[in-house]
DNA sequence: TGTACATCAGTGAACGCGCGTTCACTGATGTAC
DNA sequence: TGTACATCAGTGAACGCGCGTTCACTGATGTAC
């Protein structure tokens, strides 16, 4: 492996070190900054101090850059919903855990939302449709993904007795809606005014809601 | 009043008769067809049959013009959900006929959701951040929008003793973002493989989860 | 250890595209007399 | 009822912009001998 990569825009080596790194960085950056239609070839080419053809030597075109950037962006997803239930590991009693988890997943998942709207947003456009829920999303620390996490806590709570198995099929449905349309009201639409601090009120009582109806 | 518009594309008259609302209707067509960024002001002027500056008699730019959808859109979905509304009033016990109504609401939003997904998601995008819910939308026929129209839906559930009224503030924020969710997971989300069928079970049930965990 | 060479990452220049928006205009329309 | 006129809706031409993508290239790098 050749030298360590330049700063952006200045670089000493003619050949970059590691572009398609950098490109990536910069398309997460960019759709941190402005959602999915701001991650532009152009642009990521430009912050890696590059020429703007360069880029397909790494990236068959704009879209699988998004598609790099989306992938990244459900990786972050799933962490911060890991990060969540690490904080409730330490629950012995499992009736109490496995509803925490749940909470915790949720939790994690609005948070994401509104501290990376633009992640958030990259992360759930569908340039192509893909096929099923996540499908080839990276996965956080765990080796799961976003939609797995959610369903790894849904079996806790059956396992638990909380949860009548009759109940658990097509539950991560439910629970997603729910954590996904606030988190997309919040960010990006009529309740875009909510300050983090209401928008966490709501979502506690929105998880009530799904934990009660749910059962 | 002058002579009628003519048709698209082609016309007789020097003037256009109503060019407003030619370009509203394109817009709103491109919308249907495209989402919010599918609004294109030299698209819409195009298929008005007019030069493209010729819109700026009648709108003060493109942003304009998707505020205009917007408001079509959001008073669409007024009307989708009021049909609903219609086939509940013949429901004659109250706590029956008020449950019914959150059920109607909920329904007419996901399937109008599913039935123009491009103009919905055209209603719920912010250019600049306007202020709270639906603020400047416009009504359907009964003269609520979306919003209000849920609100009296729970307020019924209130008046029927089917939901306690110290749960009913906030409330709708909490069905909202299910149904908003479920929504946006089908119609552009990683749920976009659903059938039509099975997203209107899954919505059921999703309504049975809001009904239960919010009262 | 030294040299010839193939590879292929990044260059330089250019393309066609469609967009939003501005300008000075023109001529059909409706109105005032 | 007829004529002069002001209005202003739509014209025609043009801008500058940034985008994605293609082409033939060049020259630093790592490798084979």
């Amino acid at each position: 492996m050749p030298r360590a990569p330049a700063s952006p825009a200045v670089r000493s080596t003619y050949r970059h070190g590691d572009l398609y790194r950098a490109l990536l960085d910069a398309g997460i950056e960019l759709a941190r900054a402005g959602g999915p239609e701001a991650v532009v070839l152009r642009e990521a080419t430009r912050r890696a101090g590059v020429v703007p053809n360069a880029a397909y030597r790494h990236f068959a075109g704009r879209d699988e850059l998004l598609r790099a950037v989306r992938a990244a962006g459900l990786a972050a997803l799933a962490r911060a919903m890991e990060a969540e239930l690490k904080k409730v590991s330490k629950v012995k009693d499992p009736a109490a855990r496995a509803r925490a988890s749940l909470r915790a997943v949720g939790t994690g998942y609005v948070e994401f939302a509104q501290a990376e709207p633009g992640l958030f947003r990259a992360s759930f456009s569908m340039p192509g449709d893909e096929g099923g829920p996540l499908d080839e999303a990276k996965a956080g620390e765990s080796g799961m993904n976003p939609f797995q996490l959610l369903g790894s806590a849904l079996d806790l709570m059956v396992q638990a007795g909380v949860l009548p198995k009759e109940r658990r099929i097509g539950a991560e449905y439910l629970a997603w809606s729910a954590v996904h349309g606030l988190a997309m009201l919040v960010i990006d639409g009529p309740l875009h005014a909510f300050t983090p601090a209401q928008a966490r009120v709501v979502g506690q009582r929105l998880l009530d809601m799904v934990e009660k109806g749910l059962a």
